[in-house]
This record gives structure tokens, C-alpha cells and sequence, in this order.
DNA sequence: CTCCGAACGCAAACCGGTTTGTAAGCAAGG
DNA sequence: CCTTGCTTACAAACCGGTTTGCGTTCGGAG
């Protein structure tokens, strides 16, 4: 306070009228007004494209402090710089695999002022192709891609505009971009490998379908893991799912009816894992002991079913996070070939297996 | 095509050079060249601020189409314009109830084209200021507010600078925006009538910390429903719970250590009753044969537990409708007194009550 | 002392729209 | 025939930054 009583006092008096009172927000020629030098010169202390002397950069800098002052963000965007934003493009918002996801991207992200907008194509409304044409429009950084519904052709008018793609999930056949996913294999690899170490040598499986990608990674993983172990993968112990409830049980029921009954049962994933838990007790079995079951996701649920499942943990948020570093890792080098980052998964051990 | 081959081919001619062959996407210039008419009518015809003669509009609206003109972002937003973004503030996206709030605002505010620009307070970062001072700087149309840490004082320069709020949850003290919440009186009066016509005289309740807005309504609305029904609420048989499993369990022994023990249970949210059935279950008791248990929320886990929670459900995804439909309303009329609107809840019969 | 290059700062053009003030064309009224 | 009034379209200024090209100033070398 005191400080400012003295030589600035009558520029400060001056400007203050135009600058602080009446209209809005300062603008870049309140500063430069202010500090007696040019916009350019103001420009070029902000972005640090021209050398400027220190005492200029000094002086610039205290009035942009004092008025508070903040690039617009239209103009700045006018004049062909990139607009600060990442967009998230999500399967189904209501699955909560993607909402801790976009919790870690928000993190990542933000770290660098950037902000996330986000389009939940299972909402409907408006379709994928108008958000993404919303995306090129506002000039956004770059897309994080967690759909499968988003076919390459869709991501071209977008790479086209410059913004960095990465695909969360199966890498893209046509478009090369960054990737990052879960290890399926080795999920199922220590899936088995816990099973094993709890003294489980009978197994069965409940995958999910096969034609898409963890569906079948997580089934060949597990095969690799039995043979890995000495065991020999028994196609009767095979069942397939859909990734719900019902078909968990259902699929539970065949194993459960098997001559020679595995006694432990490898889900490829909660939902269908609580499923066969349900058959085991209306079966009148009781877990673990007289069959394990093992999930893989540890959704919410997992833990609030009894007994409580043991699961493998697939690190949604970090996903997220690495999908947004990955991001900003292009916009800082936008050469190099595509990256494949695989996230480490842990398994929870509770009750069921 | 053959149309085009008339007059306007000359200007279409040259112009078809530096318009859709060498740079990119179409200027309103462009549009403005091929057309034969100025900048300024185009302007006009897209906003349809000032009349412009059918024959004219009708021409610039071909061009339009041929060229695929859309306004630039940027310089719509630079002259004064808003960006046809609204924000979305939530308080933990890893609660299910988020998630499905926000699909519901994407599909309200998606049909006039606007995007959803996401901030997760949960996150921690980036801070809470910084996003809504981002907000502001991308003059945003709209903010919703679904986080009980964002106090009055933080929304100001958002207001001031003419976004509109919505607030979700209970009304804000200081400044008076829309607001839109579940219906907690009626939603605890609807699960006591439940209960009661299930033939429950003794009831006893679960209750979250009474000193926020959902605890002590619901509560309130129990002890009230009771009385519409002649019967009295017993002190004794009002458990408090932090919102937990464990609180819930905890809670539910004591209610069950009592003299006049209650053949039903109101809990004020899932996860309370998930606790109490816990404590049933370790206590001997079966539900809801020995012992009724009731929720609120119908999160996931409430239809994958065992028994299943019969529940009352908060409709997040047409909250976040209501939130969006508000909020557009606002845009287009802002005057009028704050509005408050309660969503409609309703039960969901499981097993457990 | 003069000349040269580097360092520094400025004016003006530009990004792509909107908005204001005004001119031109035309029909109806005095 | 000349206003008057209305419709329609345009040129120019503006929003708030960045970027280019050029003129000054200054220190050091010739």
C-alpha cells in the first residue's frame, strides 16, 4: 500500500479511470498505457517470442501484476493459437470407469491450464460428429478418445486441424495415434497366479466375447497363465459371457455342473463375477471355500457384496492421467512414432478368492 | 451443379481459388465474395439481427451450404458474442450421481448446441478459483453448481460477467440463483408410507449428520410422515450415520439392541443400508422377514447386494435435464425472480423392504 | 571519428467476425 | 415533381490480441 505513493502515483491516477473503473476487464493497451511502452512490446514480454530487456519485462510485469491483467482468451485464440482445451470423448459416462478417468486426465491436464470438455457419446444427444466438429471449431489441444464407437473416419477432420489424439482402449487400425490401455494378458496372468498360490489347480473362466479386444486378451492370458503354471487349459472350463449379471450366473451354472468342478473360477469381470456369485449360493455353495471366484475392475459393488470380491484393479484414473501426459507430451513434440503405454494393474485381495 | 453454371460463375470463379482451394475453412469474406454481396450482409443473414430481402438470404444461404461456412468461434466470441459452453461443477465425480447429472445437462444443453465444460472439485486440481475464473474468461453462457465447496463469494465475477447460474442441492444464502434439488421431505415420507403399508408399525431410521441440508430434511420428513400415519417417532429408534457402510452397521446394532425393536428401517442413504444389512446379517437376523431395510439413492451396488435394497431412487440424470433446461431458460429471459425446482423421485422395490 | 551490427521498441496490418452510420433505390403522399 | 419514409446493402470502425517490417539507440571495432 504504501509503496504505491510514489512516482507511479500520477500515471496510476490517469489510467485508473479507463482501466480500473469504467470499462471491463483490462485489456492489453490499458497495460501498455500504463506502463509507457507499445501492445507489441507488452505481446512480446507475455509470450516470450522476442527478447525484451529486463528492465522493460520488469516494469510490463508489475503493471500486469497491479491490474490484474489476463490475455482474452478470443483474441488470443484469433490470432491462431491453440485454445487451452482437451476434449474427452467417453463410451458411457454411467460406467464408472470414465469418470475416474476423466478425474485423472482433469489432473493432468490442469497442471498446464488447460480444461476439459466433455462429451458422453452414450448420452445421445448431440452426436459424436458434432462434438468433434465443436472440437475443431474451438481449436481444441487435443482428444482423448475412450469410445469405441468413434470409427477413425470421424478423427480425421481433427488431426487435420492440428489438435493430438490419443485412444484409450485397442490401438486404431487406419489412424496411428498415441494409445494407452490396461495389460489384459497380465491380468489375467496374475489372476491365475494368485489362484495358483492359494492352492487352486482346477480352474474355470467366464470371459467375456471374443471378438473384442479384452474379451479375447483376457482369455488367451489366461490360457498362457495355466499352461505358464503346469496346468493344462480345459475347453469344458471355457464359458462366455457378456460382461452382465445374468450371464455370469448362467455361465456359473455350467461350470458348477462340470465332472470335474474347477474349484476356482476366474471372471473377466465384476458384474459377471457378482453373477456367479449369486449361482454359487443359490446352488448352495459357499465362497471361497468351496469355490473361489476372482473379477477383474473392483467397481464399487465389489466391494459391497458379500462376500466381498476379490478383483483386479484396473487403475481408471491413472489412465486418465497418462492419457493426458501423453497429450501434452504431443503438443510439446508433436514428431516421433505413436506411444503405447500399458497401466499397471493391482489385484485387491478380499473375500471370494 | 448445372445452377451454377449462370452469372455468378465469373465471381465464383476467382474466388473458388483462395476460398476452398489454398487456405483453410471458408471466411465469411469468402462467403461474402462468392455471393456478390458484402460481409456485412452475411453477418446479417446468419444472425438475422436486421431484415434482408428473401432473394438475397436465399442466395447467401446457398453459398453457405456449398462452402460449408461456419463462423469462427473466436471472432464470434471476440465481438461480444458468448462461446455456447456452459460449466459444470462437481463435487466428486467418482460418485455415480455425478456422472449421471452430467449426461442428463449434456443432453439439455446439446440440443441448442452447447458444450459441457467439466470441472471435478474432487480432483483437487486444478483448484476450484482457477476453473471458474476460466469460466469467466471464456465468458461461458451458464454454470451449474453440484459441489457444497463452492461458497457464494467464488461465483460473484462469474455473475458479474452475465453467465448464469444454476445451484444443485439446497438453495445458497448469499446470492439468489436457480436452484434445483430432490424432494427430501417427501422422499422420506414416501419410504415410510412404503414401509408402513408393508404392515410395519415400529419403525426406526438411520440418519445422516443432521447439521447438511439432505440429513435433517429427511429426517424431518420421517418424523413427520410417522405422524400422518398416527403412529409416534420414538427418540430412541433415530440412529445418526456419517453417510458410511460402517456408520450404517454401527447405527443399525444399536437400533437393534433395543427394547422396542423396530421391524423396519428408513436409512438415509444405500450405503448406510448396505451397513445395516451387514449388521442384520452378522446379528442372525434375515431381511426383510425379521427386519425391513430401506435406502435412498439406488446406487449400483443397490441392486448387486444380497439381499437386494429396495430404495429410493434421486433421479441425477433429470436433475442435470432440469439443471441444463434452467439454465437456458435464463439465457433467454434473464429477469424474473429465482426459481426452485424439485425433481421427482420414486421407489424402487427390491427385496430388502 | 565513423561505421556497423545487434538489441530494442514501435506502428501498422492482420485474424474473422459484428455493429453502426449512411447511401441508394423505390413507392406512396403532398 | 419533390418530399418523405421505408427497405436494403455497404463501408468502416471495432473487439483484443499477435506478428511483421522498420527506425532508433547503443557499444565496439576499424
Amino acid at each position: 500500500m504504501e509503496e504505491m505513493d510514489d512516482a507511479p502515483e500520477a500515471t496510476s491516477r490517469q489510467t485508473g479511470l479507463d482501466a480500473a473503473g469504467s470499462k471491463g476487464p483490462a485489456t492489453i493497451s490499458d497495460v501498455a498505457a500504463r506502463a509507457g511502452v507499445s501492445k507489441t512490446t507488452v505481446s512480446h514480454v507475455l509470450s516470450g517470442r522476442r527478447p525484451v530487456s529486463e528492465a522493460t519485462r520488469r516494469k510490463v510485469m508489475r503493471v500486469v501484476e497491479e491490474m490484474g491483467f489476463q490475455q482474452n482468451f478470443f483474441a488470443l485464440g484469433l490470432s491462431g493459437r491453440r485454445s487451452q482445451t482437451v476434449a474427452l470423448v467417453v463410451q458411457d459416462l454411467t460406467n464408472p470407469f470414465y469418470p475416474a478417468l476423466a478425474r485423472g486426465l482433469q489432473q493432468a491436464v490442469g497442471k498446464r491450464d488447460h480444461v476439459v470438455l466433455l462429451a458422453d457419446v452414450g448420452a445421445g444427444t448431440p452426436p459424436i460428429e458434432a462434438f468433434l466438429n465443436e472440437a475443431v471449431q474451438r481449436r481444441v489441444d487435443g482428444v482423448v478418445v475412450a469410445a469405441v464407437d468413434v470409427p477413425d473416419r470421424m478423427l480425421e477432420p481433427l488431426l487435420a486441424s492440428g489438435a493430438r489424439v490419443v485412444t484409450v482402449g485397442s490401438p486404431r487400425h487406419g489412424t496411428s495415434t498415441d494409445v494407452v490401455s490396461s495389460d489384459d494378458g497380465r491380468i489375467a496372468a496374475d489372476a491365475v497366479a494368485h489362484l495358483y498360490s492359494q492352492g487352486h489347480r482346477t480352474m474355470g473362466v467366464i470371459s467375456g466375447p471374443v471378438r473384442v479386444a479384452p474379451g479375447s486378451a483376457r482369455l488367451d492370458g489366461y490360457r498362457q497363465a495355466l499352461r505358464d503354471h503346469g496346468l493344462r487349459p480345459l475347453r469344458a472350463a471355457e464359458a462366455v459371457g457378456d460382461w452382465t449379471r445374468e450371464s455370469g450366473a448362467k455361465a456359473m451354472n455350467l461350470l458348477m455342473d462340470l465332472e470335474r468342478r474347477p474349484t476356482a473360477v476366474f471372471c473377466a469381470n465384476d458384474l459377471m463375477a457378482i453373477g456367479a456369485l449369486d449361482s454359487a449360493r443359490s446352488l448352495g455353495l459357499s465362497v471361497p471355500s468351496d469355490v473361489a471366484v476372482l473379477g477383474v475392475d473392483d467397481i464399487d459393488a465389489a466391494g459391497l457384496v458379500s462376500p466381498s470380491l476379490t478383483t483386479v484393479r484396473v487403475p481408471a484414473q491413472e489412465i486418465g492421467r497418462v492419457a493426458g501426459e501423453l497429450l501434452l507430451a504431443r503438443m510439446d513434440d508433436p514428431t516421433g512414432t505413436p506411444r503405447r503405454v500399458l497401466v499397471q494393474h493391482h489385484l485387491v485381495h478380499r473375500e471370494s478368492a
